[in-house]
DNA sequence: GGGCTACGTGGGAAATCGTGGGAAAAAGCG
DNA sequence: CGCTTTTTCCCACGATTTCCCACGTAGCCC
């Protein structure tokens, strides 16, 4: 299984190209020369990129849906619109679709600060002041505990016997 | 299984000829040749382009209607009317039936801006102002937790067996 | 501490792609 | 049967993209 690990400051050049952190390419290994998926996060303004043998398994799961129920296909459409493969280049970055550049905001055409991180099984893509305000900061009025405890029902194996 | 992917911005010039992105004919390979089925989507004002096996597919579950049956007959009707098999030429562009045009909110004759999407085993296209106001818009008073939770259970292996 | 390697960054040239127009072929009409 | 209109095919130009090379810097090893 993967474990993406790390925060890692970098540049996105005018062109587009984000310059991938030599120490995730070592992490990837053997999975990069497949490529990788990026992809608009669904619930926060950033960036997600998935190794390809990652992307497969939600492939699999959306063509599980139904093309004659309208609200699989508003999910697989949300989901999935704007989600393209790229590939590192020979100086290893990778060229960021300009569509999804905005979603992360981050201007197309040009050259910004932003921030990857390693996130297990995938890697999230943040322009910095994003990252800043976002993830660093606003944790005064956040409950930590209250979140904690709802997501730990979930992944308990106690409570979930079948893992 | 066909992984289409990518979301383009490109113009219908005045005689309906799509530039269809190059990316997505290189992933489309080596089912172009056979052609692509453009249709209109059931529930939403745009297009959908099959590649001609995904088509198959959906042509093989319409046999699964009954003849003797009103509603199957409808059905089969209004989802395939206005069917149509075309191929790229040889600019890579390919030409969408005037008649289809309007249900994707393009006039025929006049040129226009439209948003190409894959999505896995078929392609999307859509006029750029719906996309923006209807795909990428609109997020704010949209609860995709709700909408996930449901389709999660739709296709829960555990409530489909056979899979 | 010095030299070396490797990484990040920028720019430029070549190939490719998108777009428009026009000519030839086909179809429709009087 | 010939003329007009529409459709299809093809070519060419401009813009964009992609690939490649080269430099500055930082980190590491000796």
């Amino acid at each position: 299984m993967l474990n993406l690990l790390g925060e890692y400051h970098c540049r996105i050049d005018a062109k587009g190209r984000d310059s991938f952190p030599a120490k995730l390419r070592k992490q990837l290994d053997r999975v990069l020369h497949d490529g990788l998926v990026v992809n608009r996060d669904i619930f926060e303004g950033c960036l997600v990129i998935y190794p390809k043998p990652e992307w497969d398994k939600v492939n699999a799961e959306m063509s599980r849906l139904s093309r004659y129920d309208r609200s699989h296909q508003l999910f697989q459409r949300k989901f999935m619109k704007g989600a393209t493969l790229v590939e590192v280049d020979g100086s290893g970055r990778l060229l960021v679709p300009a569509a999804l550049l905005g979603h992360a905001g981050l201007e197309a055409g040009k050259a910004g600060d932003c921030v990857v991180t390693g996130l297990g099984e995938k890697i999230e893509v943040w322009s910095k002041a994003r990252f800043d305000q976002q993830v660093l900061g606003g944790e005064d009025d956040f409950d930590f505990g209250a979140l904690a405890e709802k997501v730990r029902q979930d992944i308990d194996p106690a409570r979930n016997p079948n893992d």
